[in-house]
DNA sequence: CAGTATCCTGGCCGATACTG
DNA sequence: CAGTATCGGCCAGGATACTG
């Protein structure tokens, strides 16, 4: 199924208010770093700052807004712990689980795809 | 399989070349224009002006951008026709129809769990 | 440790004009 | 029609400092 388009036309007024939040949900989530991180995120249950560790090159602030980001759409649970330091760890719901799927069919993806891109690539350079 | 880090460890030299680039075409293909374009490219063969016309919203440059990605890392075929005027189509090649299924997943997947979704997000903004 | 806030800059991206 | 080039505004996103 297509992430659709608003026609304009007067007979998609329901379909509208769907269509238009499935495009900002799938323009929200298919970014790399909100890949990335519920790749690694996986089936286990992660601190801020192993998270920062793990998913290298990410900065606090856009580990910050994209855990917000996920968070808001229910595809990751954060859980507080209220102990000094404070102890916060985030882990995939179910959702969240369900894309983890196709987000692993991409690394999949890339890396049997690999020596065919690479040659591409080298082609379309040269 | 992880889009694996660089750990920086002399003996992973040899993957290191491999991960990096895997990494780099991760980061590139990862992003909503690109997918938008896969998913309706289909198995369809579509010219240029009719991409513009079904990608909403899509500027003609952020088009060209990510046709010339997609072409480079031989996900697209280009093939012009020396006409007056020019015709030129886009067609999905075998990596590029590869990748669109779990694309496609991701489509299906932001249509089942929408309601799931609303959900969370009214439940985080109230 | 986790998170927010502020500042600032590079580059993303839209608009426009121009070629073949 | 398809594509490149150029300019400019604006914001993504990094760096830093500060709270609980």
């Amino acid at each position: 199924m297509v992430i659709k388009q608003y026609s304009g036309a007067p007979e998609d007024a329901d379909l509208t208010r769907a269509d238009s939040l499935a495009r900002e949900i799938f323009s929200d989530i298919a970014n790399k770093w909100a890949f990335l991180i519920i790749e690694l995120l996986d089936d286990r249950t992660l601190r801020f700052s192993e998270l920062r560790r793990e998913v290298e090159g990410i900065s606090h602030k856009m580990l910050t807004q994209n855990l917000r980001m996920l968070e808001r759409y229910g595809l990751v649970e954060r859980c507080v712990h209220p102990t000094v330091p404070p102890r916060v760890e985030y882990t995939l719901t179910e959702p969240g689980r369900a894309l983890r799927e196709t987000v692993s069919g991409m690394c999949d993806w890339t890396h049997q795809y690999l020596g065919h891109i690479e040659a591409a690539r080298r082609r379309f350079d040269g």
